[in-house]
RNA sequence: GGCGACGUGGCCAAGUGGUAAGGCAGGGGUCUGCAAAACCCCGAUCACGGGUUCGAAUCCCGUCGUCGCCUCCA
C-alpha cells in the first residue's frame, strides 16, 4: 500500500515515491525570528513533525531541513526599536524557538541552516542566475526577472498577467516587471551587510530557502512544507529561483498546511490577534495543542479557541483512560473481541495515515482501541492482556507524537502521603463516616488528586 | 477584481458514487453510601437550487456564506 500525498502542485492527492529508495529528503520553512512565535506557528511545526514521524513508522529515513530566517526587514527594523544589535535580537528569538521545538515534543531537524551562516552559497546561487539570464543587477540590488519564467506561478496557479493588473503591487520603476522580486538587497547605512559581486547587501527572502535546499539537501527534493500562506510569493519563487538554475523539477511534493485561526480570523502578527506558543504552554501541556493539531485535517483551516482547546483536552483524557491498569486481583486473559480489535486499529490507522495523513481518521481508530480496552478492564482482562493492547496503543500514539504518560505532577515523594490517606480514609468509609471521607476526596482533588472508589478498593491518580 | 480552499448532528471533525467514523457536550441506564471514572443505549440525509446517474454528502452548473493568497506572514 503506497501513501498518498497532498501535492499543492498538481492540486491531486498522489502516490508518494521517493527520488531515493525509503529516503526522505523534505524541507520546511521555519519562523523570521523577530519576535515571540505565536502557537500558528507551532500548529506548522508539529503538521510537519507528525509527517516525519509518520513516514518513519513507514521505514523511511528522512532527512529534514528546517531553516530560521534571521537576516530580513523585520530583524532589523524591530532591532533598531529596541537598541540592540540585530544578529542579537535574531539569536535571542531563535534559542527561544528551538526551546519550544523540545517542549512541543518535536523531533530535532536533521540541519537547522540560517540565513547568515549560508552568504556563500547565496551569492554564488544569485550570480548563477545573473550569468545565466534570469536574474539582473541595478543599484546594487539583483532582481529575478520573471518573465524569463515561462511557467512563473505554476504552484499558486496565478498568470502573469492576472498579477500585474492587481492594484496592491508598488511599481518601482528600475524594475522590468513590477513581479520582479530581489535576490539581493543593497544595504542602507547601519544595516547588516555582506560583501557581494554588487556591492556590500544582504539575501532577499525567498533566496535563502532555495540555496539551503541546494546546501543541504540538493538539487532535487521529495517534500517542501511549510504555511499556506507561503505558496504565493514565497514558493513560487523559490520555484522560479531553483528550477531556473538547475535546469531540473525541484521539489517532488509541495505540502501546505491550513492556517490556524482565532475568532474566524487568521492569527498572525500582523494582525495582532495571536497566543503565543509561551502562553499556551504556561496552561495546557503540549499534548493539548497537538491533539487540536490531530483532530481535522492538516490542510484545512484549525479552529482555535477556548472551546476547542477544551474539547482536545478532554479527548486526551479519554485516551489516557486506556492506559489504567488493570483491575486489583484480575487475572482475566486477552478477550477476543480486544485481540481483534488491536488488528483492526494497526490496519485502520495505517490506512488513515497512508491517505494525506489522515490524523483526525486515524484518532477514530485509536478511540476504537480506547473503548476495547476499557471493556476489556471492566470484565476483568488480567495485567498481561491489557498490556499487550496498551502497548499497542502507545506505539501508535507515540507515531503521532503523544504522550500518554502523565507526569506525576506532585512528583514520587508525594506518593506515600497520599497511599496514607487513602488507606486512612477506607477505614472512615468502612464505619460509614461519609462525610469527613468526602472531604478528604474534595480537598485531595483540589491539590489535584483523583480518588475513585472501586468495588474491589480506592485508586488514585494525578489530574 | 483575480487565484484557491471550504460549508457534514449543539460544538469539533472523518468520510469524495451505494443510504453518514470518532471526540466533546446532552438525555437514559449499569456500577457507587454519594460521586468520579469506565461500560451500555439514544441523535444528523450532509448550506441552498438545479442537473448527471439505477443510485450522490461524494460528480457537474448556479446561488449564498466563510476563510486564505494576490504586500511581510507557519
Amino acid at each position: 500500500m503506497a501513501i498518498y500525498i497532498y501535492n499543492t502542485l498538481t492540486r491531486k492527492k498522489e502516490p508518494f515515491e521517493t527520488l531515493q529508495p525509503n529516503q526522505v529528503r523534505m524541507y520546511v520553512c521555519g519562523p523570521t525570528v523577530y519576535d515571540k512565535a505565536h502557537v500558528g506557528h507551532a500548529m506548522s511545526v508539529l503538521v510537519f513533525d507528525i509527517i516525519r514521524r509518520y513516514l518513519e513508522y513507514r521505514g523511511y529515513e528522512v532527512r529534514h531541513v528546517m531553516n530560521y530566517t534571521d537576516v530580513d526587514d523585520k530583524i532589523i527594523q524591530r532591532a533598531n526599536l529596541e537598541g540592540v544589535d540585530s544578529m542579537e535580537l535574531a539569536e535571542r528569538y531563535m534559542q527561544e524557538f528551538a526551546r519550544h521545538l523540545q517542549e512541543l515534543n518535536v523531533r530535532p531537524a536533521t540541519v537547522y541552516p540560517r540565513a547568515t551562516q549560508e552568504i556563500d552559497q547565496i551569492i554564488a546561487m544569485v550570480q548563477g542566475l545573473v550569468e545565466k539570464g534570469y536574474a539582473y543587477e541595478v543599484d546594487g540590488d539583483v532582481y529575478f526577472a520573471v518573465e524569463k519564467d515561462d511557467d512563473y506561478g505554476r504552484l499558486s496557479g496565478r498568470q502573469l498577467e492576472d498579477m500585474q493588473s492587481g492594484f496592491r503591487i508598488n511599481v518601482d520603476e528600475r524594475k522590468r516587471s513590477p513581479m520582479d522580486f530581489a535576490l539581493w538587497k543593497a544595504s542602507k547605512p547601519g544595516e547588516p551587510a555582506w560583501d557581494s559581486p554588487w556591492g556590500p547587501g544582504r539575501p532577499g527572502w525567498h533566496i535563502e530557502c532555495s540555496a539551503m535546499n541546494l546546501h543541504h539537501l540538493g538539487e532535487q527534493i521529495d517534500i517542501h512544507g511549510g504555511g499556506n500562506d507561503l505558496i504565493f510569493p514565497h514558493h513560487e519563487n523559490e520555484i522560479a529561483q531553483t528550477e531556473s538554475l538547475t535546469g531540473k523539477p525541484f521539489a517532488r511534493y509541495w505540502v501546505h498546511n491550513g492556517m490556524l485561526q482565532l475568532s474566524g480570523e487568521k492569527m498572525s502578527k500582523s494582525l495582532g490577534n495571536l497566543v503565543t506558543i509561551e502562553e499556551f504552554l504556561s496552561e495546557h501541556s503540549a499534548d493539548v495543542l497537538r491533539m487540536l493539531v490531530l483532530n481535522s485535517s492538516y490542510r484545512s483551516p484549525l479552529k482555535f479557541n477556548e472551546e476547542t482547546i477544551g474539547h482536545a483536552e478532554r479527548a486526551l483524557e479519554r485516551l489516557r483512560s486506556a492506559m489504567r491498569p488493570a483491575q486489583v486481583g484480575a487475572d482475566g486473559e486477552m478477550p477476543a473481541a480486544l485481540q481483534q480489535q488491536m488488528e483492526a486499529t494497526r490496519q485502520g490507522f495505517v490506512e488513515a495515515m497512508d491517505d494525506d495523513f489522515n490524523t483526525a481518521g486515524a484518532l477514530g481508530h485509536l478511540f476504537d482501541l480506547v473503548r476495547a480496552i476499557n471493556q476489556a478492564r471492566d470484565e476483568g482482562a488480567g495485567p498481561q492482556a491489557l498490556e499487550t493492547a496498551q502497548k499497542l496503543l502507545r506505539e501508535l500514539t507515540d507515531v503521532l507524537g503523544l504522550r500518554l504518560d502523565e507526569e506525576a505532577r506532585g512528583g514520587d515523594e508525594a506518593a506515600p502521603f497520599v497511599d496514607l490517606l487513602v488507606e486512612v480514609r477506607t477505614e472512615l468509609r468502612q464505619q460509614k463516616l461519609w462525610a469527613l471521607s468526602d472531604l478528604i476526596r474534595d480537598r485531595l482533588l483540589e491539590l489535584g488528586v483523583v480518588l475513585e472508589d472501586g468495588k474491589d478498593g480506592t485508586t488514585w491518580r494525578w489530574k
